[in-house]
DNA sequence: GTAAAAAAGGACACAAATATCCTTTTTTAA
DNA sequence: TTAAAAAAGGATATTTGTGTCCTTTTTTAC
């Protein structure tokens, strides 16, 4: 479905809407090691969320790091796949059509285009903080990351 | 969603269902510019779909070629995806967890919990046959294969 | 039984995705 | 103002997916 750049995006920036704050950034060895990833590669990808101050924000130098505004924790969880540039999943035909419309539709469109649409919407009207609250609930994961209520 | 090579596994098998039969086999040629694919490639797939008898029937020689039996037509759609081991769509998280489940969820797995179902329902649910059907409406494309009614 | 046609199979080539490593720049604190 | 910490950036390596080419096997028609 998505790309492991996709996945490793997702997850780093629900870690770090979790985890981290203005005052409190996280490290890319936290995060790698929080979401079970690859140090360097998802420091590539958390450059392309930091890119044009778009998800994520960051600091360099000591007590630096990565943490997501208030501004950003609005912001729908396509923008993250935006970011990444893996939004082909909620356009794109099931058989890989270059023509695949209403008006050209290939067999499997009809059917396809209602999973589609649901796919979209859970991408655009999901924001990364719904995600942070669903996860305060409790009982939820991110790999290292346990879903327990933070003390109050 | 898919890789190259389970849309091309589609398309193909698709295609061989509308165009052929056991009395008019399809050559590779034809099959690859039918639905606009690599031909040496598509035929590496087109042998992931024929071994084991699974989907595709195959004859080599004159006039030999490519076929669905009566039977393959009843397959559901699922069975292509089995054969090019592309099921992953229909069981994996969308984060990418490795535990990722009902007692162990994600922060999206509610949600996307529901998309999952109907993809697998479509997949499984859907047989060649019915997308033949479908395409014998008239209206329906798979690239170079206008979908018009066959005469009567 | 020989030649031709077609799929099957093996080996290789190329490209994209994934992953690692090292250097540079920025920032902070002492 | 210097040392250390951290992200940014560049270069490269590895792996996987995609694609091509050539040989082998099977089958048919003559």
């Amino acid at each position: 479905m998505l790309s492991k750049t996709a996945e490793y995006a997702l997850r780093a920036t629900i870690y770090i809407a979790l985890k981290g704050s203005e005052d409190n950034k996280l490290g890319i060895e936290e995060i790698a090691q929080g979401i079970d990833s690859p140090k360097s590669f998802t420091a590539k990808i958390l450059q392309l969320l930091t890119q044009n101050n778009r998800v994520i924000s960051s600091v360099r130098g000591p007590n630096g790091g990565f943490f997501l505004t208030d501004r950003a924790r609005k912001l729908p969880v396509k923008a993250i796949l935006e970011a990444v540039e893996e939004e082909s999943v909620i356009t794109k035909c099931v058989l890989g059509l270059k023509e695949c419309s209403e008006t050209r539709p290939c067999p499997m469109h009809t059917q396809y285009k209602a999973i589609k649409k649901q796919l979209k919407q859970m991408f655009e009207k999901t924001s990364i903080q719904q995600l942070v609250d669903e996860f305060n609930k409790g009982n939820y994961f991110i790999d290292n990351l346990k879903g327990v209520r933070k003390p109050c």
